[in-house]
RNA sequence: GCCGGGGUGGCGAAAUCGGUAAACGCAGGGGACUUAAAAUCCCCCGGGCGAAAGCCCUUGCGGGUUCAAGUCCCGCCCCCGGCACCA
């Protein structure tokens, strides 16, 4: 837009410095330039700010903040589609806050960035046929004007784009502190592969045996891969969680993930089977060789009270002694039961209520509290991933080992009583309640608390076992087979085995690759590059070749934020001054699909970066957030449905500031809202008014008195926003402000300065172009948020004088009176007493009784 | 099955410590202004009975505590999100 005058006289905007701006900003004629105009205003703004580095940071800046508050959101990643209206929900509630706390006088920092590497990206980019490296500027172009359209309080000079050497740079290096530390290791393991995407998955990217991409039933398959020993830390990451100032549903996620549970560690010595029929059956029949009497099978239970009643192990069918103990006349079966349990897909696999199967494998395991041998079974209900891939199956006890038992006849023996129980009393199902133990020698009677303690002790003097703690987390595996990520900085040498890339040779740059499509070999599209992997080893000069897999992306995003504030920085990662100075941040706000995945991460990194000596604290994130999820007309938006809000002609025709209120207004922002098309008037209708409020309908005199009772409700709104917008309770606050206004206005009144420019301080985090421009118009030479003026109410001056007090009878309302605030029960008893309404009800009856709270109600119980 | 979060007018939603249920907004109805429309402004707007005054009912369902329950307790039902043969 044209705006060349103002343009001109703000050059040299200094304080104390009256540009004379208020006026001129619209070079169109007399008739039109006072209309509210949002779009041409928030244009002039937005390059106003620009150009004044409003909402950036020098280096000088980070280095002195005193007051610095570090409002993070979670970076886009940005599709050829563009910004969807969760992405700017989520950013403009975080903006929000982020305005809010500068108009209080803090040193904010917002910044933003770009999470493009990946398979998103490189699979669209396979499908419309270019190539990564040509389509991610141009989203990322067109992403960076969205975000400036919706006003974000961003600092562009601290911006992030993860697909840059720049950053992967650190992001590699980042790696190879992992490595050096011990965190980092390479290792051969069953891992999910999906057969579209044609790469790894993480288990937290396979959703009930599924794609979480692409919907594709997910293979299992053995590869060398690289793993981050993020299990090293679950009692860590679980143990921090009570200080976080975090979301509950986001805490209790991480918590239900790294799945703690106590328990014990078992080994189940095993029998040496009778060569032929020599009958014995005894444990040391001479004919076991020293080595195979310390063979034991290992089992993790929860319930080691229940060991007398273990009558058969279960290993998984992938459990590395099943060769071991499988007898050879029970070979063929067995073979054939891993065969179809390897084919079947996780979904199939993990089917809960399917009929339990399993084949015997012909050897035998010796109970070490009863002595007995026990058989050992395969069955595909033991996963491998889980504790040693092994069970002790206590079928009186355990439902799944219950109907396993039942249909392949195993004993099923009771080891619990339950109240009503005796020794004896059949099992119909398992048995999983309170009781104490029967049937179990020396710990007959003792409730399963004190049995769990004592017969784990028992266990281990015997040698048998002891008392631990099992995790579902399991290692990161970063590896991916895949094209579109930075190169794991290794080198493999036949002699030195794997080097790390000296960091002075970081980055490891991800050469441009025309033909970078997955096949299913498993093997990374860099693999077929042989000018790129074949170098030199590091360490002793020989041949050698580079890693060829490149790492998740979750590792990208799980340290940018200790980027952002030192972008400035090139020979570093991080700044140590400016991290003490500007970390951990303040307030992350972001979706709680990230709950377990990103932010689990983060937080690993950084406390492995903080043992590592690289930073001085080890939690991440001090508050975070986690936003709801936008619906329309009552159903999810989805690009199949054809329902998606696209923002951008919405933006155009209401305005940022419109649109950003009305997102706030839909509903709590910690739990979404309902997006209809036509709610969106409420809002524009507001900010018009405001607009003509100060523009066209302001009381001439700026020093005009505020009306009484205008005035207490303006300290009323003042306290509700001032205390619920740190809360993020922004419809509630939108109302207040509403409501506000409309006092202001009631009946057509000629509003006073005094009263309307708290409100457009108030209405500024949401709204921030218009009311710049509103207080530029009530005469200010600084920019509102230069000038942090957020308003303080007196608690005085919100006091009402006379209140309207309900008066009930029996609990039920019969009438009010309104009274002086603060009035005695004798006053407003009196005053009851005479209201015709209420005096008919209290006719011809006793007065037995008298609530009264003051200034709320008047309760007569009569009777 | 387990763990979170919910269920309030036609709709999105409000409601400190238990104290006048439905603030704010949308949609709808009526009116003013206008040649007309748009825009704007004013009024009405949970249900039932009633001419009115007023009375009765109403926060998913059923009980309970209390002078008083959307709010607290017990038992259910339904919706959304997460986890799920986790030993």
């Amino acid at each position: 837009m044209a705006n060349h005058g103002a343009e001109a006289a703000n050059q040299d905007h200094t304080p104390g410095h009256t540009s004379g701006h208020t006026r001129d900003h619209t070079p169109d004629s007399d008739d039109t330039r006072d209309r509210y105009d949002p779009s041409a205003l928030e244009a002039l703004w937005q390059s106003r700010w620009d150009e004044h580095g409003t909402n950036r940071f020098t280096l000088d800046e980070f280095r002195s903040a005193e007051d610095p508050y570090y409002n993070l959101m979670m970076f886009p990643y940005p599709s050829a589609e563009g910004l969807h209206v969760g992405n700017i929900y989520a950013f403009t509630g975080a903006d929000v806050h982020g305005r809010y706390h500068r108009l209080r006088g803090r040193e904010v920092f917002e910044p933003i960035g770009f999470d493009a590497f990946g398979i998103h990206s490189e699979n669209f980019a396979l499908k419309v046929g270019l190539h990564p490296m040509d389509l991610i500027p141009k989203n990322v172009a067109n992403f960076t004007r969205q975000l400036r359209r919706i006003g974000g309080m961003f600092d562009w000079d601290h911006t992030v784009d993860t697909t840059t050497p720049e950053y992967y740079r650190w992001t590699q290096w980042l790696f190879l502190q992992l490595f050096k530390g011990g965190l980092a290791e390479q290792k051969e393991a069953p891992v999910n592969w999906c057969p579209s995407c044609m790469t790894v998955l993480a288990n937290e990217q396979v959703i009930s045996g599924l794609c979480e991409r692409c919907d594709s039933a997910v293979e299992q398959r053995r590869i060398a891969q690289w793993f981050f020993r993020i299990t090293d830390f679950a009692q860590r990451l679980l143990d921090n969680l009570d200080d976080l100032d975090w979301s509950e549903t986001t805490k209790k996620a991480q918590s239900n993930w790294i799945g703690r549970s106590e328990g014990a560690f078992l080994r189940f010595p095993m029998a040496d089977e009778p060569s032929a029929d020599t009958g014995s059956g005894k444990a040391d029949s001479g004919m076991t060789s020293p080595a195979n009497r310390a063979e034991t099978v290992d089992v993790f239970t929860t319930r080691p009270d229940t060991i007398f009643g273990a009558t058969y192990m279960v290993l998984s069918p992938e459990h590395p002694l099943v060769d071991r103990v499988t007898l050879p006349e029970h070979r063929p079966e067995i073979d054939a039961y891993r065969k179809q349990a390897s084919a079947m897909d996780l979904v199939a696999r993990q089917k809960t209520d399917k009929t339990k199967t399993g084949v015997f494998t012909g050897g035998h395991c010796v109970n070490p509290a009863t002595g007995e041998r026990i058989p050992i079974w395969i069955a595909d209900y033991v996963l491998m991933e889980y504790g040693t891939g092994a069970i002790m199956a206590v079928p009186g006890h355990d439902q799944r080992d219950f109907e396993f038992a039942t249909k392949f006849e195993l004993p099923i023996p009771r080891v619990v009583a339950g109240p009503d129980d005796t020794a004896d009393t059949p099992l119909e199902e398992a048995y999983v309640g309170p009781g104490r133990l029967v049937n179990s020698g020396p710990f007959d009677g003792l409730p399963i608390d004190e049995a769990i303690a004592k017969v784990t002790a028992w266990l281990d003097e015997k040698g048998a076992g002891e008392k631990t703690i099992n995790y579902r987390l399991h290692d990161w595996c970063i590896s991916r087979q895949r094209y579109w990520g930075p190169p794991i900085p290794i080198i493999h040498c036949a002699r030195c085995g794997a080097v790390p890339v000296p960091e002075e040779d970081l980055p490891v740059v991800l050469p441009r690759v025309e033909d970078f499509k997955p096949d299913d070999s498993g093997i990374s599209p860099l693999a077929r590059v042989e000018e790129w992997y074949r170098t030199e080893c590091p360490d002793c000069g020989g041949e050698a070749e580079r890693e060829t897999d490149v790492s998740d992306t979750f590792l990208d995003s799980a340290w940018y934020f200790l980027r952002y504030p030192s972008t400035d920085i090139a020979d570093a990662p991080f700044d140590p001054a400016i991290t003490r100075r500007w970390l951990p941040v303040d307030t992350y706000i972001g979706g709680n699909e990230h709950a377990v995945l990103h932010l689990l991460y983060a937080r690993f990194v950084t406390m492995a970066l903080h043992d590592l000596g690289h930073l001085d604290f080890e939690e991440p994130f001090t508050r975070f957030r986690a936003h709801g999820l936008i619906i329309r007309e009552g159903a999810k938006m989805s690009k199949s449905k054809g329902n998606v809000v696209v923002p951008d002609p919405i933006i155009e025709e209401y305005g940022a500031d419109t649109f950003r209120l009305y997102l706030m207004f839909l509903g709590p922002f910690e739990e979404g809202g309902d997006y209809r098309d036509l709610g969106i008037q409420g809002p524009f209708g507001f900010l018009k008014r405001l607009w003509e409020t100060v523009v066209d309908d302001l009381d001439p005199d700026p020093e005009a008195a505020p009306d009484p009772d205008v005035e207490r409700k303006l300290h009323q709104t003042i306290e509700q926003v001032t205390r619920q917008l740190p809360e993020l309770q922004y419809n509630t606050s939108i109302a207040a402000m509403m409501e506000y206004l409309n006092a202001v206005r009631s009946g057509g009144r000629t509003p006073v300065r005094a009263e309307v420019e708290p409100l457009v301080v108030l209405v500024a985090p949401f709204a921030p172009h218009i009311a710049e421009e509103l207080w530029s118009r009530l005469g200010h030479a600084e920019s509102l948020w230069d000038a942090a003026p957020w308003p303080d109410f007196d608690p005085e001056k919100m006091a009402e004088d006379t209140i309207t007090l309900a008066v009930q009878v029996n609990g039920k309302v019969r009438g009010t009176v309104e009274l002086p605030a603060g009035a005695s029960q004798e006053t407003a008893l009196a005053a009851a007493r005479d209201e015709p309404n209420v005096a008919r009800h209290l006719a011809e009856v006793e007065l037995r009784r008298v609530i009264h709270v003051p200034d709320r109600l008047l309760n007569l119980v009569v009777g």
